[in-house]
RNA sequence: CGGGGCGUAGCGCAGUCCGGUAGCGCACCUGGUUUGGGACCAGGUGGUCGCAGGUUCGAAUCCUGUCACCCCGACCA
């Protein structure tokens, strides 16, 4: 590569070219010959299969079910919920024909005029229309409800510009879409999901998130209210982690899905919606890496400790092997996965600096040396310290250490964001201070016309307006009118 | 769709101004020496220079067209 991650800052112009660098260095994924798309390598792919486990476990937790619904959605459908088309027309790819034939005019194949289908098909941005199609015929009594279902798939949006893991043409998610007999219930479970995201986020991803309200603007298109997870990469713009819908009765009402009170009187069921994609993947980046490489939280890392030996013959080999073989046994115990890379074609320098890329949060090296004094050299990839540890029992430390790893990168970015975080009451100083970054706690008049002054001004969005915190009311930034409280302003990806 | 850049070996690039039949680093293959922070030496494989026309005795290089990709905007829950 051109660029050297070592020789990037991770800040201003450079941070995507940094980030970039990253992804295709420490083998997470690399874009496609298909535009805006990426391909997603095995190793990141691991990563985004812990992220799932998990997360499909919480899932569960709370009652929900997986299914799985089409990818292909007719055009009828996605039209019937006015906001939601208008939401997402702009970005929808589109089936026509069903066949191909041989070129008449020579090599090659052309689309079959002759087979355009009647109703184009839409390849899915999201599938509440399609969802909400099928539960009409599933749901016809209170009976039937709470209806909980989650699917893990793919969606695709033709965004204009892409960016790997952040913003791609298509993309790996999870959306889950509820029913409910009662707003209050539906309300309930909105709010459920985007805490159980924000959990999802601090403990596993150790990265720390704002919960709070998106403004009309930037709500999901049809929906009553938009919940979301807010946090700060390292150089200090905001990313939008996760969001759970309240859909009111819109797409009930669209799709005509009813059920029998226990009055036996009809009533629109509840709905709510809620995803988290592959960008999370970005985040994760984002958010932990420095210049050597990747940082995994220990709880996501699929390969949690890797052990290398020194050696300079096969009987050297054959008495490090024999030390690790119980310490490898004693991890899997502890359920941590381990791998031992006795691998000849590779020196160990070369190992040492590929598994600092790809953010192993713990190593151990065992050599003759250590053979001799019963000790094992230990190094951790979050300070990148390293130091001489007791051989016995080295597992259960090994054990320990990956929880105070997990623990320092979470205090890490909450510090990060806290150093970034602004209390801000004058737009000019706004304006100026906008320009490097972090979240600015503003007061804001409630109006869409003052919310797209500012990003008319500055580019900076509000992000949210935080369920928790400082709740005190004042003026307006920008107009001096009355503000219930403030929101959190930043600029974002 | 605007503004800028780029297209030469699997990857990263030089060569283009000033035309003469393609080079460097990494990777890969073979052999040897190495192995506690990205090894070294020797030898070797691999490219119709994005595509199509044109100018010329001769084009990676000049001209015209065209197609990609990247960055900055516009766009984007």
């Amino acid at each position: 590569m051109a660029i050297e991650l070592k020789n990037l800052t991770k800040r201003g112009d450079n941070y995507s070219q940094w980030y970039n660098e990253l992804v295709v260095k420490a083998d997470l994924a690399e874009q496609s010959a298909v535009r805006g798309c990426m391909v997603i390598k095995p190793y990141g792919y691991a990563i985004w299969e812990k992220m799932q486990q998990t997360l499909d476990r919480m899932f569960k937790e709370t009652g929900v079910q997986n299914a799985y619904f089409p990818l292909l959605i007719p055009k009828s459908f996605l039209c019937r919920e006015a906001e939601h088309v208008e939401g997402f027309a702009k970005e929808c790819a589109v089936v026509t024909h069903y066949r191909l034939k041989n070129d008449p005019n020579g090599t090659g194949v052309i689309v079959d005029p002759e087979a355009r289908l009647e109703e184009e098909l839409i390849v899915r941005p999201t599938s509440e229309t399609i969802i909400w199609g099928t539960y009409k015929n599933w749901i016809h009594s209170w009976r039937d409800l709470p209806v909980l279902c989650n699917q893990w798939a793919n969606v695709m949006r033709w965004e204009m510009r892409t960016r790997m893991f952040l913003r791609t043409s298509e993309f790996l998610w999870q959306e889950g879409h509820c029913a409910h007999a009662t707003a209050e219930e539906s309300e309930a479970r909105t709010v459920q999901m985007i805490k159980l995201y924000a959990e999802f986020a601090e403990k596993y991803m150790a990265m720390p998130v704002q919960i709070g309200v998106k403004t009309a603007n930037e709500r999901f298109a049809g929906a009553l209210n938009t919940y979301t997870i807010e946090a700060m990469m390292q150089d200090g713009k905001a990313l939008q982690a996760g969001t759970s819908h309240n859909l009111g009765q819109n797409f009930a009402k669209a799709f005509d899905v009813t059920f029998a009170n226990r009055d036996n009187q009809p009533e629109y069921v509840w709905a709510n919606s809620w995803g988290v994609s592959t960008r999370l993947m970005g985040a994760l980046i984002m958010t932990h890496s420095d210049d050597n490489g990747l940082v995994l939280p220990p709880h996501l890392a699929p390969i949690q400790v890797v052990i290398i030996p020194i050696y300079k013959n096969a009987e050297q080999l054959a008495a490090i092997t024999e030390k690790v073989m119980p310490i490898v046994e004693r991890l899997g115990q502890l359920g941590i996965s381990v791998k031992y890379d006795d691998a000849e074609n590779k020196r160990p320098g070369f190992k040492f600096a590929d598994y600092e890329l790809k953010g192993v949060p713990v190593r151990l090296v065992l050599g003759a040396r250590d053979i001799e004094n019963g000790t094992v050299e230990v190094m951790r990839r979050d300070t990148l310290e390293k130091h001489s540890a007791p051989l016995a029992g080295i597992a259960d430390y090994v054990n320990t250490l990956l929880e105070e790893i997990q623990e320092n990168i979470y205090r890490k970015a909450v510090d990060m964001r806290q150093a970034k975080t602004y209390v801000c009451d004058s737009y000019d100083e706004f304006k100026e201070r906008i320009e490097d970054g972090g979240f600015f706690l503003c007061h804001w008049d409630g109006t869409t016309e003052t919310e797209e002054q500012i990003k008319a001004d500055t580019k900076a969005t509000i992000r949210c307006i935080p369920l928790d915190g400082d709740d005190t009311p004042g003026v307006c930034m920008v107009t001096g009118k009355p503000s219930k409280r403030r929101v959190i302003i930043a600029r974002n990806y």
